[in-house]
DNA sequence: ATGCAAATTGACAGCGCTGTCATATGTGTC
DNA sequence: GACACATATGACAGCGCTGTCAATTTGCAT
C-alpha cells in the first residue's frame, strides 16, 4: 500500500499537517523535528501524491512549455529547449507538459483558456515565436498565469532568457567583412517572427559601421525553410553583381542557398561564402560544414524555466538573463576571391 | 468561480453522481437524462478538475512518453511521435508527458519506479531503443502500468504500432539490385538497438534471395551517427574491390558515407550510390538528394496511443498495428556504372 | 392489476493533502 | 514571577470528484 502524509507523521510522532510544512518547505517548524520529519520521509520513501496536493492546495506543480507547431515543424531547438526545461522542473519536482498552441485562427483565445482550464498549469514557458505575441501576453496576465519566455529580445517587465540575436547577427556579418567581402546579402525569415527582424537589424547594424550602403536588391525574403534559401539564392544570383558571400537567417535557408550555389557551379566557399544562424546539426554535417551562430538552446530553456520556478514560489529575484552566443567559423566561409 | 460537477448536476436537475457517470460514460442513463446533462455541461462550459477526478477515482489521465536520450540525440523523430502522441491524448481528453529514461545504469529500475511513484501515469508508450528492453518490460508489467510501443518489431502481447523494417531494409537493397549493384556494402548501427538488427536482416535476405555471397567484409559496424558513417565508409573504400553502393542503417550514418565519398573524390552517385533509412529532413536537403525509407512516424505515434487509450478504456480490442513504409527515391542511387 | 428482475438514480463517505484558526510552548522584559 | 509576544504544533474541515451500496423507477410476464 501507498505510503501516506499521515504515515510518516505517525512514524516521526508529529501532526499530519507539520510534515505538510516540512515537504513545502514551510516556516515555523523547529529544526529537530524538521529533520526528524525528513528522515521518516526518507526512510519510509514517501512520495506525496501530486492529485491530492493540487486538489487541497490549489497548484498543480505542472509547467507547461508553449510552442507554436504551425511554422515550426518538429526543430531540433525546440527539442533542446524541452530537454533544458524538462531538466529544471525535474529538480524542483514540478511536471512539465509540452503544449502546441497555434498562433494563427480568431479561436486562439478560446483554445488558450480551454488549455489552461485543461491543464491547470501553475506557469508557462514561452518560447520562439510566440514569446512576444500581444493576445498572448495580454491573456496570461488576466488568467494570473506567470511566465517565462525564451525569446530573442529582451523585454521590459518579462522575465526568462534572451540571447542577444541583433549583436550576433553583427558579429556574423563582421566576420563576412574581415575575410574582405562587402557585397554581402542576406536572406531574411518570416517577418512576423521576432527573430527576423533582430537578425535582420545586426545586419544593417554591421553593414553600416563598416560604412558601406546599403543595397536594397543584397537583401531577399525567407521563410525560414530549405526551400525559401534555394529561392532566395536562384534570385541573388540572378544580379548583375552577385553577392560574395550569404548570410542566412536560419541555417536551413543557409543550406537551400548552398544548394542553389551546387546548383549554379558555384563552389563554397571559393566562389561564395554561406553562413547561416541556429548551428543545428545539419549546420556541421553539410559539405563544407556550415559557418553559423550557436546558442546555447539547451541551458537557455533550462534557464528560462529556473526563472519561472523562482518566481512560482514567490521569490522576487527572478529576472530576464542574457546568454551568450558563439560564431561557430567552419568551412563555408572563406576570404573574398 | 469555477463550474463544479455539482453546479451542473443542480442544472441538470440530477445528482452529482449522475453527472459523474455521463461525464465517464458510464452505462445506466436514460438517453433523455445523459442529453440533458451533456447539454448542461456544453451551456457552463464545465471542465472537469483532473486532479480532484484523479484523488477520487485512483486515475490520473496521464500517458507518460518514455524515451532514451542517451543514444537519441534531440532528434526529428522523437518529436514527430511525441506530435502523434499528443494529438491522440488530446483527442481523449488524456494529457501526456514526455519523460526521458535511461536504459543505462543499474539504479534503472529505481528511476523508473520514482517516475511512476511521482507522476502516476495511466499508462506509457515506448519508443525505441527502449522498447524491447526486458528489466523495463518487467517493471511495468509488475507495477501493472499498460503500455504500447512503437517498435520495429512485432513482440507478440504487445500493443503498439510497429513497421517491418527487415521488409523495408530489403526493399532499399533490392532497389540497389535492380540498379545492377552487386557489390553492396551495408554500414549497421549500434548493435543493442533492436532496430540494427532488423535492418542488417534485411540486407542479408536480399542478398541471399538474389543468390550473392556475403561478403563479411561489405558489412561495417556504425553507431548511427555521422561521424561513424564517415569512419566506416572509410573503411570500405580502402578495400580491395570497393562497394558501388552503400546503404547505412540510417541517414545521418549515410549523410557521413557522403561526406566520406566526397572526400575520397568519389562522386554520388555516378561512382558510389549510397542510401539511408528514416527520411530526416537533412535527407530531401543534401545534395544529392538522399534515397532513403520513410516511416510515418507522426501516425504511429498517434496509433500506438490509440491503441494504449483503448486499453486504458477497457475495450480487449487493442492490437498491434503494422504501418507501411516507403521507398524514397532520390538522387544519391543510380544504375551501376 | 401484480410481482419480479433489470435499469436508473441518488445518498454518503472518503481519496490525501492543505488552509484556517486555535492551542501550546518558549523568550524576553520589567 | 507576571506579562506580552513570537514561535511551534495540532485539530478540523473541505478541495471536487468517484466508489459503494441502497432506493427508486421501469419494463415485462403473468
Amino acid at each position: 500500500m501507498r505510503v501516506r502524509l499521515e504515515d510518516v507523521a505517525r512514524a516521526a510522532s508529529v501532526s499530519p499537517k507539520t510534515v505538510s510544512r516540512v515537504l513545502n518547505d514551510e516556516a515555523n517548524v523547529s529544526d529537530a523535528t524538521r529533520k526528524r520529519v525528513r528522515e521518516a520521509m526518507e526512510a519510509m520513501d514517501y512520495r506525496p501524491l501530486p492529485s491530492a496536493r493540487s486538489l487541497a492546495g490549489n497548484r498543480s506543480f505542472l509547467v507547461a512549455m508553449l510552442y507554436d507547431n504551425n511554422d515550426n515543424p518538429a526543430s531540433t531547438y525546440l527539442a533542446e529547449i524541452q530537454d533544458g526545461v524538462l531538466e529544471a522542473c525535474d529538480s524542483q519536482r514540478y511536471s512539465m507538459m509540452m503544449r502546441p498552441l497555434r498562433m494563427r485562427g480568431d479561436d486562439f483565445v478560446r483554445r488558450l483558456d480551454a488549455l489552461i482550464s485543461d491543464h491547470h498549469p501553475d506557469g508557462v514557458v514561452l518560447t520562439p515565436p510566440i514569446t512576444d505575441y500581444a493576445p498572448l501576453l495580454k491573456q496570461l496576465h488576466e488568467r494570473g498565469i506567470p511566465y517565462a519566455s525564451v525569446s530573442p529580445m529582451s523585454r521590459a517587465g518579462n522575465i526568462g532568457v534572451h540571447m542577444d540575436e541583433q549583436q550576433a547577427a553583427r558579429t556574423m556579418v563582421e566576420h563576412l567583412l574581415s575575410l574582405g567581402h562587402r557585397r554581402i546579402a542576406h536572406v531574411s525569415g518570416i517577418s512576423d517572427h521576432g527573430a527576423s527582424g533582430w537578425r535582420l537589424a545586426g545586419y544593417h547594424e554591421a553593414i553600416a559601421a563598416a560604412g558601406l550602403a546599403t543595397d536594397p536588391a543584397l537583401v531577399v525574403q525567407g521563410a525560414f525553410t530549405f526551400g525559401s534559401g534555394v529561392a532566395a539564392a536562384r534570385q541573388l544570383f540572378a544580379l548583375k553583381q552577385r553577392p560574395t558571400a550569404v548570410f542566412a537567417a536560419n541555417d536551413d535557408m543557409a543550406s537551400g542557398v548552398m544548394w542553389a550555389a551546387h546548383e549554379a557551379g558555384l563552389k563554397v566557399p571559393q566562389d561564395l561564402s554561406v553562413c547561416g544562424f541556429d548551428d543545428i546539426p545539419l549546420a556541421s554535417q553539410l559539405w563544407p560544414a556550415l559557418t553559423t551562430i550557436r546558442q546555447p538552446s539547451r541551458e537557455m530553456g533550462k534557464m528560462a524555466a529556473l526563472q519561472l520556478l523562482e518566481l512560482l514560489r514567490g521569490r522576487g529575484d527572478a529576472q530576464m538573463m542574457q546568454m551568450p552566443f558563439s560564431l561557430q567559423v567552419r568551412d563555408s566561409t572563406a576570404p573574398v576571391p
